[in-house]
DNA sequence: CGTCAACTCCCTAAGGAGTTGACGGTGCGTTAGT
């Protein structure tokens, strides 16, 4: 099939004249039969690329998805759309309609589930009965973030691969190194001869950059006066769901800005409450830890200030990529200090089996629960499948440990250079020419854009704070 | 890493000095049944 048909069919099904960049090639290598993975900013119509394919060939589309809420946008969005052959096997199903949901996949064009799913043998048996058109992994990215020692069922979508047939398979994620693009085709077993990459654009010109050095103690003073300064809305970024709440406190206490702190600690109803308020713009600002974000497509984020630098220069780009989708000049900007490295360098280590516990698990042929961080278990739970001897394991964690040591060099690296920030991040994902936007990083010597919107920070709802009589009761006996 | 809260000790008791320990974040599916 050539562009000019394709384009027909996007008409046909979607109503679209044109493709957006960065849509096409992807769509053309998998109906040409071969394994693709494309990585495009989000926002950018990802989704589109499965779901034309998929229409385009016989049999259904599995997408792996690595988050409920995920699965369940994307099939609100195709049922929207009027496509009711539309399902997500999770288990927020009853038996019941998950029993009718396997007995009659048939029926299903595009089917969500996540990894997890995949390792259940029943929905296994049930999946291979059907043919499939597409294998979509959707946030591909997660195989190399969360694989080893978080999620590792991200590991195992390979083996599943192979169990059903080695179908055509579509990996979608949104920046990736080269070393991520190789654990992504190492872990879904794909044939390299077979596959086309495509690399889409990483900078994003209209974020202005900037890393204010400062110790902690000065970081609430210094934020408040950013927020003085930036229309809403906005998100910051937290390591710890105690700062998020903490700040957000303060913030709620000191301006008039409509806040909300959301991390893994929140219920799932206030996660979904602040998230869809913040879609409407009834939030201002979100504290955040990095429980918050992936999925989200709003367009008009304003800036996005990291109160702690994150582990990697991978999870800072798709944390700042989150402001200004509208195109409109935004601000990312990053509060550091050096002891928050510190921190985080010891925290690595702690994240690592010790020498003692590997040769016990691997002696016993088996991981005590009672000793050891998940993160850790997850990892000595690898090395027992993998049937490593103690030196290899040994060499296994050491090289891990160094691996996650230089993600967050890199990251300081991009907090401490000299040198333009934007030519930092583009150098770090491997591509060699970049064109530099007049709006470009504090270390270009040019001032910071001006944003444009609405400034709430004191002066929209002035009001005063009548104490709650728990608070009145507790000031009056010093308590 | 370096800060800070909680604890122990002193012993007349109170509160000050010294010591110790804590200190990060991401989510599936789970239960019986096909």
């Amino acid at each position: 099939m050539d562009e000019a048909q394709l384009k027909s069919e996007l008409q046909k099904y979607f109503g679209y004249p044109a493709f957006k960049e960065g849509q096409l090639d992807p769509i053309l290598s998998v109906l040409a039969g071969k394994h693709t993975l494309a990585t495009l900013p989000t926002g950018t119509g990802k989704s589109l690329i499965y779901q034309l394919s998929g229409y385009l060939l016989d049999g259904m589309v599995v997408i792996v998805s690595p988050l409920l809420s995920l699965m369940e946008d994307q099939v609100a969005q195709l049922k929207f759309m009027g496509e009711k052959r539309t399902a997500s096997l999770n288990s927020m199903l009853q038996f019941e309609e998950r029993q009718k949901l396997l007995s009659s996949l048939d029926q299903i064009k595009f089917l969500f589930l996540s990894p997890e799913m995949l390792q259940n043998q029943f929905v296994m048996n049930q999946l291979k009965q059907i043919p499939l058109a597409l294998f979509v992994v959707d946030e591909a990215h997660c195989i190399s973030q969360w694989g080893l020692d978080f999620r590792s069922d991200y590991l195992f979508l390979g083996a599943a691969r192979q169990a059903l047939g080695n179908p055509l398979t579509l990996a979608l994620t949104a920046t990736a190194t080269s070393a991520v693009m190789g654990d992504i085709i190492g872990s879904l077993h794909i044939d390299g001869n077979a596959l086309n990459v495509f690399e889409g654009p990483v900078d994003r010109a209209n974020i202005y950059y900037k890393v204010a050095a400062m110790p902690p103690e000065e970081k609430n003073e210094h934020l408040l006066e950013l927020l003085k300064r930036y229309p809403s809305p906005g998100i910051v970024y937290f390591s710890s769901k105690a700062q998020a709440d903490a700040v957000a406190f303060m913030i709620r206490k000191k301006t008039s800005l409509r806040v909300e702190a959301y991390h893994a600690d929140r219920t799932n109803e206030d996660r979904i409450t602040i998230q869809h308020q913040f879609l409407q713009d009834e939030l201002d600002l979100i504290c955040a830890t990095s429980a918050f974000g992936m999925g989200i497509n709003k367009a008009n984020i304003r800036y996005v200030i990291h109160y702690h630098m994150p582990n990697s220069l991978e999870e800072y780009v798709q944390e700042i990529g989150r402001a200004g989708r509208d195109g409109q000049q935004s601000t990312a900007v990053l509060l550091y200090s050096e002891t928050d490295y510190n921190f985080k360098v010891k925290m690595l280590q702690g994240d690592f089996p010790s020498d003692f516990t590997i040769e016990s698990a691997i002696k016993n042929k088996a991981v005590n629960p009672d000793y050891g961080s998940p993160t850790e278990q997850t990892l000595l739970q690898h090395i027992l499948r993998q049937q490593l001897t103690k030196e290899e394991a040994k060499q296994f964690i050491a090289a891990r440990r160094e691996l996650k040591q230089n993600l967050l060099k890199r990251m300081k690296g991009f907090a401490e250079t000299d040198n333009c920030r934007r030519a930092y991040i583009s150098a770090y994902f491997g591509k060699s020419s970049l064109v530099k936007p007049s709006h470009c990083c504090d270390n270009c010597g040019i001032e910071e854009p001006p944003l444009v919107g609405t400034i709430i920070f004191g002066n929209a709802f002035p009001t005063k704070a009548v104490p709650h009589w728990e608070k009145i009761v507790s000031d009056l006996f010093l308590l």
